[in-house]
DNA sequence: TGGTGCTCCTGATTGC
DNA sequence: TGCAATCAGGAGCACC
């Protein structure tokens, strides 16, 4: 069955720099919260940023962060939300659209004209805030690999551990952040590791050959401008182009590109896990 | 305290 | 052809 895939964290950097070149600089004249389930943190007032420009599109893991000065946009598109300038040929028009009208869930106005928040399972979220880096260290997201990778690998070793699924740990935002399920499942195929692995089993080389994988997984999916299955496109309507080279993720019954045996798919902690039984055998 | 599993939500697909 | 069931996903929260 092919379906959307969220934006993981190459995904949402490919959408932070379109972002920035169409944004950067623009002057904001109202955000619109169409549906208020969206709102979750709201420290300061959406009139407030009103009249500001965006001096910045930052992103943390699988955060968007539009920054406004004393306000801060933080943006979780989870599954399947977009930002689209109004009109994009990928939002629905006409009746389709007042059917889905809930799906477009916030609006924002500005002097580049307006720019749309659309998401189909309104599981994304919005949070206002006055200091996104702030937010983020309370709710004890780990440092972002791409942007300290220094930082980001010492506090992986650290914290990948207990008895958990290495799966399951590589997947927590408080221990690696932005790695989401295609990529993990792509990193533990490169170091060879069953995802079932405890991770307190695996010694602090592995450790590292594993979050060295994922840094190096997510920054060739960057380069190739994520990884598109059926539907996810970027501003300009291209699509990523990564899942090509995947080994892993979605290609269950498939020959493994290194042994030939076909490749399985379990689930591991609620979500659809793809390995190698000969490569990452326990 | 650490780990597991449910919930949210909806379009696409499958099976009858 | 049409309807119902199933699946996919990240993060937050309740529960054990």
């Amino acid at each position: 069955m092919e379906k959307k895939r969220m934006p993981e964290l190459p995904e949402v950097e490919t959408i932070r720099r379109d972002l920035e070149e169409c944004l950067q600089g623009a002057e904001f004249r109202e955000l619109r919260i169409a549906d208020p389930s969206v709102l979750r943190e709201r420290q300061v007032d959406p009139a407030t940023i009103a009249g500001r420009s965006l001096r910045a599109v930052r992103r943390r893991g699988k955060y968007l962060v539009l920054d406004v000065g004393a306000t801060q946009l933080v943006i979780h598109l989870r599954m399947t939300g977009r930002i689209l300038p109004a009109g994009h040929a990928a939002l629905p028009v006409g009746a389709e659209a007042v059917r889905r009208r809930q799906q477009f869930r916030f609006r924002l106005a500005t002097d580049r004209g307006e720019w749309i928040f659309f998401d189909t399972r309104r599981f994304g979220t919005l949070d206002l805030v006055q200091d996104a880096d702030a937010w983020f260290d309370e709710r004890g997201l780990a440092p972002d690999p791409l942007l300290d990778q220094a930082a980001a690998r010492q506090w992986f070793l650290v914290h990948a551990a207990g008895g958990r699924a290495i799966k399951t740990v590589l997947l927590d935002q408080q221990v690696a952040c932005g790695v989401g399920n295609i990529y993990a499942d792509e990193a533990l195929f490169r170091t060879r590791l069953h995802p079932e692995t405890a991770a307190d089993v695996l010694d602090y080389a592995q450790r590292g050959a594993l979050f060295s994988a994922a840094v190096q997984v997510m920054k060739e999916a960057i380069a190739r401008r994520g990884t598109t299955t059926s539907d996810y496109l970027d501003l300009n309507g291209n699509p990523g182009v990564f899942r090509r080279y995947l080994n892993v993720y979605r290609r269950a019954g498939l020959n493994c590109r290194v042994c030939g045996q076909p490749i399985q798919r379990i689930v591991v902690s609620g979500r659809g896990t793809h390995y190698c039984p000969t490569c990452q055998a326990m």
